[in-house]
Formats: structure tokens, sequence, C-alpha cells
DNA sequence: CGCACGATGCTCT
DNA sequence: GAGCATCGTGCGC
């Protein structure tokens, strides 16, 4: 837990490929629920498709706390996705969870969701849902209610990036990143 | 099986 | 007032 805040620190890009393997913890009155993170998303201040870019504002503080800060944005009207901050305290980075492998809670899980199997968790609005993250939980630090557990190991190599989904701009960045072959990506 | 669209409300311009 | 780091359904092939 604390070796990956040290890798949080060193950027969102970094911080991409370094929670891919981490299983994503929550614990909530239902239960714990948990799953390995297999995709993830980098957002730096510099990159028009973040929330950081134009800057500071009341709903993107979170995203320039220090590293392992939650950072919970609600769009869509409907949905909440959740993000773990990166980098220095005042500098807008942060690393888009967009997919889990679900491990723990598995029951839980699929109740919250109304589904069962691979799509309990292949997507960003899907896996906060199945693992109860809302709102309350944004500028809060790791380690209460959301934590980081060891997870498998993944190798360099198995690690793969792919085309940026859901946004207008910069799409050609090289900033999603996913575990190759695993089927709980939200898409290959 | 793939694409198109509607839901739904908050945030920033 | 527009647009949104999405998801599920419904329709056409």
């Amino acid at each position: 837990m604390d070796a990956i805040l040290e890798e949080l620190q060193k950027g969102a890009v970094y911080g991409a490929k370094a929670l891919l393997g981490r299983e994503l913890v929550t614990k909530s009155t239902d239960g714990v629920t948990a799953g390995i993170i297999v995709e993830t998303e980098a957002y730096t201040q510099d990159d028009p498709a973040s929330h950081a870019f134009r800057g500071e504002t009341k709903r993107n503080a979170a995203m320039f706390q220090s590293s392992g800060t939650i950072y919970v944005y609600f769009t869509y009207g409907m949905h909440y996705c959740v993000n773990i901050v990166c980098g220095d305290i005042g500098v807008g980075e942060a690393v888009l969870i967009r997919a889990i492998q679900p491990t723990v809670g598995i029951e839980i899980m699929e109740q919250r969701r109304g589904v069962s199997g691979i799509r309990i968790a292949n997507g960003p609005a899907k896996l906060t849902q199945a693992l109860g993250i809302t709102l309350s939980e944004n500028a809060h630090m790791l380690g209460n209610n959301i934590t980081l557990k060891a997870g498998i190991t993944v190798h360099a190599d198995d690690i793969t990036t792919g085309p940026r989904i859901g946004i207008s701009k910069a799409q050609e960045e090289l900033a999603r990143f996913y575990i190759k072959d695993n089927i709980y990506v939200s898409r290959p």
C-alpha cells in the first residue's frame, strides 16, 4: 500500500501501468467487494480530454490533492467514475479505473448491478456501481472504505495499449492501458 | 452482431 | 445552454 503510493507519485502514466493487477477493495454495510484492476487510463493536466485541463474547479479539486487521493465524478446524469490521483500536490493528474475482474463479494456486486458474469464491472461506471462507490468517497484518501491490495503480478509484456474511449479530444494519445487477453476489459 | 440513440442532471462557458 | 472520461436497449442487417 505504501509501495503503490510511491509509484503513483511518479505520475499518471506511470501510475496507470503500476495499478494494473492491483486489487481494489471496498467496504460497506453490504459487505466487502473487490476486483483486480485490468484496465486504466491516464489523465494528465496537459491532456485536453482531462477534467484538469482547464485548471482547478470545485468539481475537480480532488485531482490536485496528493497521490492516493480518490477522485469520483458524476456524469451523464446517472453515472459515477473513480480515479486515483497521481503526482504532486497542486498538479492535476489521475488514473481512471476503467475495468476490474471481480474477486470478492461477487453476489453483492451482481445484486447491485442486476447482471452477472463479464458485464458486472467491464466499464468505468459499471465498476463503481458494483463496488458501491459514490460521490461520498470523493476527495478521501485511500485506506478506509476504499483500499488497494497487492493483487496479481503483471509483467510489462502483459500490458498493452488501445484507443481511448468515450472522449472527443486527444483520442490518439497513448493513455489507455489494459492487461493483454483479459476478458474483463471494457474493450480489447 | 453492430450501430444509433435516449436517459438524465450537473458543470462550466 | 451545450456538452459530457457512460450504459443499456432497440432496431436493422
